[in-house]
DNA sequence: ATCGAAATTGATACTCATTCTCAATTGAGA
DNA sequence: TCTCAATTGAGAATGAGTATCAATTTCGAT
C-alpha cells in the first residue's frame, strides 16, 4: 500500500542521513497517487495544483520548483520505489517499481496510451539470449509501439475517407 | 553493396525532386563506411576528418555543418537506408537498415559495446501477445542493458581487490 | 553553356528537458 | 534553542536537436 512506499522512502533518507521535508512529501505522494507513466512536468502539475488548493498553506509564497521534482524523483528512483522509462520522445517517465513486477511495454502511437505486459516465454528467451552470448543482465526493456486497437479503428476510417491522397509509401522491413 | 545504398538513396532523392550534394554524398559515405552504431557528433566528426584529408578541397573554406548533418541523416533514414536508435543516453544513433534484418541489441554498461541478436522465438512471442492485446505493432526494440563478458571478468577482479576498503556502513534493522 | 527558380547550406539563434549554482531557508540532533 | 549540514527555488547553464535566413548551389529549361 502507499503507506508501506512511504515507510520506505522513509528508510531510505534516514538511513542516508538526508531530510524529510515538506516537499518531498507532496512529490512522494503525487507518484503514488496514481498508476500513470507521470513525466517530471506531470508530477510538478499534480504538486502545485494539490497545494493551492489547500488553504492550511495560504501563507506559502512559493510552489515547489522543477529543480526539486527532479531531484526528488532521483531519490525515489534510487531508494526502489520507481523506475525511470524512456520511450524516446525526449521525456523521462516514472513508473511503480515497488509491488510492480517487471514487465515491458506497449505504447500506442496514436493516443499515447501505455500498456503492461509481461510474459513467461519472452523471459526464457531471454535467458537463452544472454548464455549465448556470455551477458550479465542489469536492466532490460521491450517496448513495442504501433496502434492500440481503437487508433487501429479510427486510422482504417480515415483511410477510406481520404483512400485518393495516397502519396507517400515505403515498405517496412519483415 | 555499397553502391546500391547510393542508388537508393539517389533514387529517393530524385524522386523527391531534391537535389544532389556534395555534401549529402559525404555523410551517406561516412554512414555507409562502418557498421558501428553512429551518433551525428560521430557523422560530423567521420566527415570533416575526411574532407580536410582530401586535398581536392583545399579551397574550401567550410567544413559540413551539424545541421546538414541532421537534415541528411533523417533523409538517409526516410529512404529506408538507416534506422534511428534510442539507447537512453540522450543521443540518437544512426545503424543500417538496408540489408540489414531487423534485431535487438544487447549495451554493455562497460564499454558501451553494442552487440546485435534476433531470435525466432522471440518474434512468436511477440506475435502472441499482440494478438492477445489487439495491437498493431509499427516498431519494437528489445534492449538488454548489463555487462559483457569482458567487463563483468574485470569487475569482479576489481572487487577483489577493493574489499577492505569497506568504509561507510549503515545499520540494515531489517 | 547559361539562366534562374527552387533547394540547400552553414552559422547562429532557438527550444526544451534536465542539471547546476548559489544564496536563503529549513530540519533535526545536541 | 542552537547549530550546521541538507534542502530549496530561481535562474543560469548545458546539450541535443531544430528553425531561421541570407548566401550559395543545383539542375532542368532554354
Amino acid at each position: 500500500m502507499e503507506s508501506e512506499a512511504k515507510q520506505i522512502f522513509d528508510d531510505y533518507i534516514r538511513e542516508r542521513g538526508l531530510k524529510g521535508t515538506a516537499q518531498r512529501d507532496l512529490i512522494l505522494s503525487a507518484f503514488l497517487s496514481t498508476e500513470d507513466h507521470l513525466t517530471a512536468e506531470d508530477i510538478h502539475r499534480l504538486v502545485n495544483d494539490s497545494v493551492s488548493h489547500n488553504d492550511f498553506s495560504s501563507d506559502k509564497k512559493h510552489g515547489v520548483g522543477f529543480a526539486t521534482v527532479y531531484r526528488t524523483m532521483k531519490l525515489i528512483t534510487d531508494s526502489g520505489l520507481a523506475r525511470e522509462v524512456i520511450f524516446g520522445d525526449g521525456v523521462s517517465r516514472f513508473e511503480h517499481k515497488y509491488g510492480h513486477p517487471h514487465h515491458h511495454h506497449l505504447i500506442c502511437n496514436g493516443c499515447g496510451e501505455i500498456t503492461e505486459f509481461s510474459s513467461q516465454k519472452m523471459n526464457e528467451v531471454e535467458k537463452h539470449i544472454l548464455k549465448k552470448y556470455s551477458f550479465k543482465a542489469e536492466s532490460h526493456h521491450f517496448k513495442i509501439f504501433g496502434l492500440c486497437k481503437n487508433c487501429e479503428e479510427s486510422r482504417n476510417q480515415e483511410k477510406q475517407k481520404k483512400s485518393k491522397k495516397n502519396k507517400k509509401m515505403y515498405q517496412e522491413d519483415k
